[in-house]
RNA sequence: GGCGCCGUAGCCAAGUGGUCAGGCAACGGUUUGCAAAACCGUCAUACAGCGGUUCGAAUCCGCUCGGCGCCUCCA
């Protein structure tokens, strides 16, 4: 294991080393499921699932958490809002939100605790802090009592003095009242017996914001975490809580490494739902290729920010996603490189010949470029060089009395399997993919692929009679409504760029 | 006010002390009946500005400008 991963902790890339080397027990904040996933938490996502597939691939074994938090108030707000219970409206976003992860390509996390399972650790973790004096109950509240855990701050890096109460303009009096400083955060609150909650020792409520990441990760990973992860907007308050809470309940230190992806912006400003600018996962793969979103999402470095643009039309309906029209090109590269690879003609290997270093490199180039904080943006890069490679091999074989040697078209294929299991990219059928994206640009544009194939059957005629005029005619007119001829030798076939 | 991040060629984006990032677009070429795709080449002696350290700075230090994030909703 040579990974080096940034920690926010330390402020700089170390070694991620997990305590039990035969078992690295990853936690990533999952997401409160009141509306569908957006961009920010497909990044998210991907990056942590990534983070696993490279741990995986390189032969350590991970148990990677990912909660759903399906109590929260603005689940209860939803509901309300929508006229369904709070479960339902949780059961219907965890469909959901599976359903966008498994578009993404991203692998199910080993576990996936909801914090409705875990009422009881919860009430176990706050009764533990109230016992060491960590916490104290307040009028059917719970509240974390900052001043008791002196290192309060140190993974947001600012003192407890440095906070401005306030600052984000969120305060609520009724709770200041009942705290005892104001920094001081809820474990528990309590809430009107007709309201939903739950039974606690401290009356009918609901846990506090951050206590149930605490309680299902320590139940199912133990007190000390090898990786905490989560976007960076859970810096503070969520994780340095989260720190205080489990580290005072425990004297154990709570996580080894804490990694953090930067945002989703669009117009440079940070997408969320509270400023309601975001884009769903939903929306853009009706119009992208989900892989495409993926491969968008891994051309950035994970702790940059990655700026969404796109152009309008004269109503102000988004009517281009260059990011992702861009990624989409790519992907749809991966998959013709892996369709032309597979098609080299048999006769055409050889038993000896060279085998270029792109070819044989690219599996090493790869890991290289992920051991190093994760560098999916490196990696990418190296694709594309052992992707060019390829198709020079699949060009060599096509030449006059060409032939290419079976080690190149191995390590090709190698390549590929190595892009599939690290970054999950170009593991699906390729006839899916290019079809599927064909389909989509042929509705969008009004294309009628049976028209078209009629079309191509006329040309053929015309070339087969070498009446070019004719057969170049036909052309032209298919290439006016956006569809683009390939003749190659074993025929015509088409796509729309 | 405090803490932190970012600024790399027309656009997107790696790199963070010493020969290459990579992609998109554009333009040449190979190939093709002609195209498209693919490949090769050019654009590219690029790193916000000004100072400093150094044999050498996009990279380290200082200041300035511009953009952004967090300071108890958030991936």
């Amino acid at each position: 294991m040579a990974l080096l991963l940034h920690d926010t902790l330390s402020s700089k890339k170390k070694p991620f080393e997990p305590l039990d080397p035969s078992n690295a027990r990853l936690y990533v904040c999952g997401p409160t499921v009141y509306d569908r996933a957006h961009l920010g938490h497909a990044r998210c996502y991907v990056v942590y699932d990534v983070l696993v597939r490279h741990l995986r691939a390189s032969g350590q074994k991970v148990t990677y958490a990912r909660n759903i938090t399906d109590i929260d108030d603005k689940i209860l707000k939803r509901s309300h809002e929508q006229g369904e219970s709070p479960g339902a409206l949780t059961e219907r976003m965890t469909a959901a939100f599976h359903a966008d992860m498994a578009a993404l390509g991203n692998l199910p996390p080993d576990l996936e605790p909801k914090v409705s399972d875990h009422i009881p650790q919860i009430h176990d973790l706050i009764t533990a802090l109230i016992d060491k004096g960590a916490a104290y109950a307040s009028d059917g509240d719970v509240y974390f009592r900052v001043h008791a855990f002196p290192a309060y701050g140190k993974l947001s890096h600012r003192p407890v003095e440095a906070l401005v109460e306030g600052a984000s303009g969120r305060v609520d009096e009724a709770e200041t009242r009942k705290k005892e400083a104001p920094e001081d955060f809820a474990l528990w609150k309590g809430a009107p017996e007709a309201e939903w909650g739950w039974a606690s020792p401290w009356g009918h409520g609901r846990p506090g914001w951050h206590v149930e990441c605490s309680a299902m990760s320590m139940c199912h990973l133990g007190p000390t975490l090898d990786l905490h992860g989560g976007g960076l907007d859970l810096v503070f308050p969520h994780h340095e809580n989260e720190i205080a809470q489990s580290e005072a309940a425990t004297g154990c230190s709570y996580a080894r490494h804490w990694m953090h992806n930067g945002f989703v912006e669009v117009d440079r400003t940070k997408m969320s739902k509270s400023l309601g600018n975001f884009f769903t996962v939903q929306e853009i793969v009706r119009r992208h290729e989900a892989e495409a979103l993926r491969f968008a999402m891994l051309s950035v470095h994970y702790r940059s920010p990655l700026n969404l643009d796109w152009e309008l039309d004269a109503d102000g309906q988004v009517t281009k996603f260059p990011l992702f029209e861009d990624a989409e090109r790519r992907v749809e590269y991966v998959y013709t490189t892996r369709q032309r690879l597979a098609a080299i003609e048999p006769a055409r290997i050889v038993a000896t010949g060279e085998v270029h270093e792109a070819l044989t490199g690219f599996p090493q180039a790869l890991k290289a470029a992920l051991d190093d904080d994760l560098n999916t943006a490196a990696g990418i890069a190296e694709s594309s060089e052992f992707l060019k490679q390829v198709n020079e091999l699949v060009e060599s074989s096509k030449r006059k009395k060409g032939s290419v040697a079976r080690a190149a078209v191995d390590a090709a294929t190698r390549g590929f399997e190595a892009l599939a299991v690290e970054l999950g990219l170009g593991a699906q059928s390729p006839d899916d993919v290019l079809g599927r994206i064909r389909a989509r640009r042929a509705t969008a544009l009004g294309v009628d692929g049976a028209k078209v194939e009629e079309a191509l059957l006329a040309r053929r005629a015309a070339r087969d009679a070498k009446d070019f005029a004719r057969a170049d005619a036909l052309r032209d007119e298919l290439v006016a409504m956006g569809v683009e001829l390939m003749d190659g030798a074993a025929g015509t076939s088409w796509r729309i760029p």
